[in-house]
DNA sequence: TTAATTTATTTGTACTAACATATAATACAA
DNA sequence: TTGTATTATATGTTAGTACAAATAAATTAA
């Protein structure tokens, strides 16, 4: 369905505006159905986020600031998050040798197994909605990038 | 930059998942920098958003329900959005005439004043910030729509 | 017409985000 | 070295989101 029909709005100022729009209107979508899949395993998105930037590591730890850097979401609180994580023992923190401001953080056992058995409805989730061939998923992602210049 | 760099991250399952981060991160993006510039109004996004559609309707007042439709975000609440609004005196509320369950909104005439004060920036941060060209962003636009299906 | 169902809106609650500030460790300069 | 600035993380606060449940009016069916 075009976006002119999703939030019945016929005109806009110009084709920038009705991109801008379409952009924040299919993220929040995308958003909200990536929430309700997350939920069934006990994480919101962006703890799920934090979990697979931790995977990506294994075996090395990574402190808070880098899991930042790499975040989506830049202003969530990863601290908290990571507490959240550790609560769940899905996350191991410790204190850094080198610079003892810096809390590295690890996934643990409990929390790969539970990557593992959410890969496969995450992979497909991505797979369905998205209704666009390679090529088109390569052309978007390359607008995305040259949008934010 | 590109999303690989944005995020530090080299690799992507398929070209599908690298969209869809994208899309996600770069919507963040925009979020971000529209809730600042909002702020200095003393608006947050979604308030803007309900003015927006309110002044589409201008002179007709508006029930509630078709407000949340043409929400971009539609999981925002919207009835405790229009009270913070009308807290402000930019919109106002009263019971509809054919059907006692709803509530009419409209906006007031300081509300049309803020949106005139907030236009030219609006607009041209939508301009500055899109680094595209209007084939582009019609592309963009294109390819949003297919991708939601 | 009365009871049951549906619809429109509000409200309660828990959780997350946004942002400022606090705390503590390190780096750097005088 | 000692004070000052900087950096990494944590925490307090306010507002917004997600979703369920409550309320109340309108619609439908018996």
């Amino acid at each position: 369905m075009r976006i002119e029909d999703e939030i019945k709005q016929k005109k806009f100022k110009s084709e920038y505006q009705k991109m801008y729009i379409n952009l924040v209107y299919t993220a929040n979508r995308l958003n909200t159905q990536q929430m309700r899949m997350f939920k069934e395993f006990g994480l919101s998105v962006q703890q799920y986020n934090i979990l697979r930037i931790l995977r990506g590591q294994v075996p090395t730890a990574i402190n808070l600031g880098l899991i930042q850097d790499r975040m989506l979401d830049k202003n969530s609180n990863a601290s908290r998050l990571i507490e959240k994580l550790k609560i769940k023992k899905l996350v191991e923190r410790k204190e850094s040798k080198i610079d003892r401001r810096q809390v590295d953080i690890m996934i643990t056992e409990k929390g790969l197994d539970l990557l593992k058995k959410m890969d496969g409805k995450v992979e497909e989730a991505e797979l369905i909605d998205s209704n666009l061939t390679k090529q088109e998923a390569e052309t978007l992602s390359d607008l995305l990038d040259k949008l934010r210049g």
